[in-house]
RNA sequence: GGGCCUAUAGCUCAGUUGGUUAGAGCGCACCCCUGAUAAGGGUGAGGUCACUAGUUCGAAUCUAGUUAGGCCCA
């Protein structure tokens, strides 16, 4: 049968459409338990790819999934819009344009750009069959929603967690602007680099005379800004007598540093391990000042000495192992690349031309040992192809540490959550325990603007909770724009003095949030009850689901935001999946030309197949996808389609008054469904979809097409319409139907809806407004018992008649008669099935016998019946309007002939 | 370079705490049915469990390393 899901699908949701079956499905659940997966909000800046669709069936899995169970499942869909790439994407349009935007022209234009992404994203999604509130989504540009950053940001300034400090960035000293990673370009340069000696000031070991550590560095310039002198822990260190002076270099490096210094000869004189000198003193070649021995593990041993040198104001690592020592931050460059007062003597040098001013000083302190020219690749602005520099500037943080912060979300990682799969935990676990405090500033345009107000004298900011509030009441009504476009008289509350130096006049911070803080706030600004109020409740919710790359991100974003301000984890569950690969287990990218569109697929092949696809893979790895797996998860789908159909298509003249009882055959197919579903819901309850598939599919073809279906063919097709036996038949399909219908349900909506409307006497509009019951484990053991052996009997029977019709004219096992010889027990067993075991073997008959187990097959000489086309020894002939017919007894009594 | 993870039939997946001959579906081959028919049934052939070395009476399963791939970071 054609599905031709392209077409019937948006029909479908037309339907949805109209009858509001998200609303409906709300009211119909709102007394019943809560089942809460807070959406982590997609980033509007693209049609939707094949991985934010397999995020989002995976989603609409646990939700369908849980509302078939039987829970309430509210479900708030968000979006993303802050942030660089909308930015980026906006520019761009105008720079083709020749068009240089103002601030606020371009924050409309990324709203502008945003508007449009959600809007065809939310289409897409629908198109995917995920239900939601898809008419009032959440998004972080909304003005309700920027407001609520505001407030979050103002507890934690309550909370005392946000501190203002120093971090090195990528500086574009032409433009005088910080640059974000992606607007930097790598290009080969040639820098000046240079050997030069640091004096040991105390020493942990037996003292040597004039002793030296040796550096390399390729910046000359950031030598006044050195603080400290770093290690490998691990690796090995050689003292080496050069003259009448000794010098710290590692000791791999020893032949390539003598061979660049012009070491004559040497001779080391002591080793060490690098963990061993941590925490000695050099003195800074230059200035009268120390530089402190500290460890990292970054240091290698392909380049220079193996000594680090170490300035915390000029880059990350640095800074980081600055901070790891306390050291302070020190930048003596300012925004346009000149060295300032806390450079000393070099103070009004570009940085440029330190290659020849500090490089000359170093020399005339006889500290300079080499000096050469490195070809390296260099960071430059894409903008204006200048290089860039490591600067320090002041931004906003939050701290980690405060009021016992880490150790409260480590407690909570360990205890509170659980993680599917397991090793996530142990990810978030060395993320969360290693990670620095939060940079939450970005000097960008586009996202919300960080509320704090500096004294227009005295540049101290004000960390007052009323003044936030000013702000935030004013975005709320007026968007994020309004604090670029108003003046800070005209927010602050009149008469506001500024709370440590009294100051009246103001200038605003020019800095928005990291968009981390944005989507990091949705658990207080989406669960604490701006979208629905009753979600408050649901706090921490029971699942957030989403890629496994969150784990350093809106996990770990949302867990500080949650814990800082909420004082709780925010979920109870996350649950991560892989990404979506090509066949090969290659990521996609459009250069290989391996990606695959989930829209068009919805158009090739329908959303069902795509979500029957996210299905039958386990997510919790990363997945394969290609043109070849979607045409066999079809395949797979319309084999359990026409199942359905099967089922679907026996019960047209269904009658539900009918007076029968249950044959045993169709007792049983109900409780293996009944197993089935219980079974399949342990599946659902776990998270564990492709085995809640395999099953499915699995009990489609042995149970149903196998056995079941053409066991009850006979009885549906020939016995009379109205007779118990057939009606037996009818009352098992539709039951399986129904229980079948609403396992599949989660995984495919649209064929499940499309069937569950056919069933005669469906109770529901919609099979998403029925539930499947758990039901008791009250299998009638025996009965099951049986039925195992038969079906045993039977397969290996069947293979025995593979082997007989090779050597046979005969060849359809009806027109044959299977002699069985089993165990007295088995035999006895069988027996109970009586004239029935021709139909279970699909045989003329089936004689019985007990000895050693063997089969004998011969060509039956009863006449065929034309009406059933069975072979039965009591067809016989009779006439049928003067033609004469073959027809069993049962055939006769059924025509009335 | 570091952290986390993956590798089982051609493909997608199962394989509890180490324990007989490693399973399923799909696909494939052959056969049957033609009242589920752009369907259905039967049988069968497919695996050195990525590789190497260990631990063990016994390893797909535990340990170490190698290779390939993925995510995050540097």
């Amino acid at each position: 049968m054609k599905a031709d899901l392209a077409v019937r699908e948006p029909e479908q949701q037309v339907v949805w459409d109209e009858m509001d079956i998200y609303g409906q499905i709300q009211k119909v659940r709102q007394s019943d338990p809560a089942y809460v997966l807070h959406d982590g909000p997609p980033y509007t800046n693209n049609p939707i790819h094949i991985g934010t669709a397999f995020n989002k069936i995976l989603k609409d899995f646990v939700l369908k999934s849980r509302l078939v169970m039987g829970y309430r499942v509210p479900y708030v869909p968000g979006y993303d819009n802050h942030g660089l790439p909308i930015e980026q994407a906006v520019m761009k349009r105008f720079q083709e344009k020749k068009e240089a935007p103002s601030k606020i022209e371009l924050r409309r234009a990324c709203r502008e750009h945003a508007e449009k992404y959600i809007n065809l994203q939310t289409s897409q999604f629908k198109r995917l069959g995920i239900f939601g509130l898809w008419e009032r989504p959440y998004t972080t540009m909304e003005y309700r929603f920027e407001a609520e950053i505001v407030r979050v940001f103002k507890r934690l300034v309550e909370l005392g967690y946000v501190y203002r400090g120093q971090r090195p960035t990528l500086w574009s000293p032409t433009a005088q602007t910080a640059l974000a990673d992606t607007e930097i370009v790598y290009k080969e340069v040639t820098s000046k680099s240079i050997f030069v000696r640091f004096p040991l000031e105390s020493w942990p070991f037996e003292g040597l005379p004039n002793t030296y550590a040796l550096i390399w560095t390729t910046t000359p310039w950031t030598i006044p800004a050195n603080l400290a002198l770093a290690f490998h822990p691990k690796h090995t260190y050689d003292v080496l007598r050069v003259g009448e002076d000794h010098y710290i270099v590692v000791h791999e490096l020893v032949e390539q540093v003598a061979s660049k210094v012009d070491w004559g000869s040497w001779e080391v004189v002591k080793s060490f391990i690098g963990s061993e000198i941590e925490g000695s003193q050099f003195k800074h070649p230059v200035f009268d000042r120390l530089s402190l021995a500290v460890l990292a593990e970054y240091v290698t041993t392909e380049d220079g000495t193996g000594v680090v040198h170490t300035a915390p104001g000029h880059g990350r690592d640095d800074f980081f192992t600055g901070q790891k020592y306390g050291l302070p931050v020190l930048c003596p460059v300012d925004g346009r690349g000149v060295l300032t007062e806390e450079a000393g003597e070099f103070a009004g040098t570009h940085y440029k031309k330190c290659d020849t001013v500090v490089v000359d000083r170093i020399r005339e302190l006889g500290h300079l040992l080499a000096v050469d020219d490195y070809k390296h690749s260099y960071p430059h602005a894409e903008r204006d192809d200048q290089p860039v520099i490591f600067r320090a500037t002041k931004q906003w943080f939050v701290s980690i540490d405060h009021e016992g912060l880490r150790a409260k979300m480590v407690d909570a990682i360990n205890h509170k959550v659980e993680w599917t799969p397991r090793s996530g935990h142990t990810r978030m676990l060395a993320m969360m325990s290693q990670r620095p405090d939060w940079c939450i500033s970005r000097q960008r345009p586009w996202g919300v603007g960080i509320p704090i107000f500096y004294g227009k004298e005295s540049g101290e900011p004000v960390l007052d909770s009323d003044a936030i509030e000013s702000v935030a009441k004013l975005v709320e009504d007026h968007g994020s724009d309004a604090w670029y476009e108003r003046d800070p008289q005209d927010i602050l509350p009149p008469g506001f003095k500024h709370p440590v130096t009294g100051e009246t006049e103001f200038i605003k911070e020019t800095d928005v949030f990291d968009v981390w803080f944005d989507s990091g706030s949705t658990c207080h600004t989406v669960i604490g009850g701006l979208v629905d109020p009753r979600w408050k409740e649901n706090l921490p919710v029971d699942v957030y689901f989403e890629g496994s790359d969150q784990h350093r991100g809106w996990f770990n974003l949302s867990m500080i935001l949650s814990m800082a301000t909420l004082g709780t984890h925010p979920y109870k569950r996350v649950a991560t999946h892989g990404f979506v690969n090509d066949e090969t287990g290659q990521k996609m990218s459009k250069r290989t030309g391996n990606v695959i569109d989930p829209v068009l697929v919805c158009d090739q092949h329908g959303a069902d197949v795509l979500r029957y696809w996210a299905s039958s893979v386990n997510f919790e790895d990363d997945v394969p996808i290609s043109d070849n797996l979607l045409k066999v998860a079809g395949e797979g789908y319309r084999r359990i389609r026409n199942t359905l159909r099967f089922l679907l298509g026996n019960l047209y003249d269904y009658d539900p008054d009918a007076d029968f009882e249950l044959l045993e055959l169709d007792r049983w197919i109900i409780e293996r469904t009944d197993g089935l579903v219980r079974d399949c819901l342990d599946d659902f309850d776990r998270y564990r979809f492709n085995n809640a598939l395999a099953r499915i599919h699995n009990f489609c073809v042995h149970e149903l097409s196998a056995f079941y279906a053409d066991a009850i063919k006979d009885r549906v097709y020939c016995d009379g319409a109205g007779w118990p036996s057939r009606r037996s038949a009818q009352a098992a399909c539709l039951s399986v139907l129904r229980k079948l219908t609403l396992l599949v349900a989660p995984i495919v909506p649209h064929t499940a809806e499309e069937v569950y409307t056919r069933i005669p006497g469906a109770k529901h509009a919609s099979v998403f407004l029925d539930r499947l019951e758990r039901g008791e484990d009250k299998f009638d053991k025996s009965l099951h018992m049986r039925f195992d052996k038969l079906l045993d009997v039977r397969a290996w029977v069947f293979a025995e008649f593979e082997t007989w019709k090779v050597g046979s004219e005969t060849r359809d096992s009806q027109d044959v008669s299977l002699g069985l010889v089993v165990s007295p027990d088995d035999a006895a067993c069988l027996e109970t099935f009586g004239d029935e075991l021709s139909v279970y073997f699909k045989m003329a008959d089936v004689t019985v016998t007990k000895g050693e187990p063997s089969a004998s097959f011969s060509t039956s000489h009863w006449p065929k019946c034309e009406r059933s086309r069975l072979r039965r020894s009591d067809v016989s002939q009779v006439q049928v309007n003067g033609t004469a017919y073959w027809l069993t007894s049962r055939d006769r009594r059924v025509l009335g002939v």
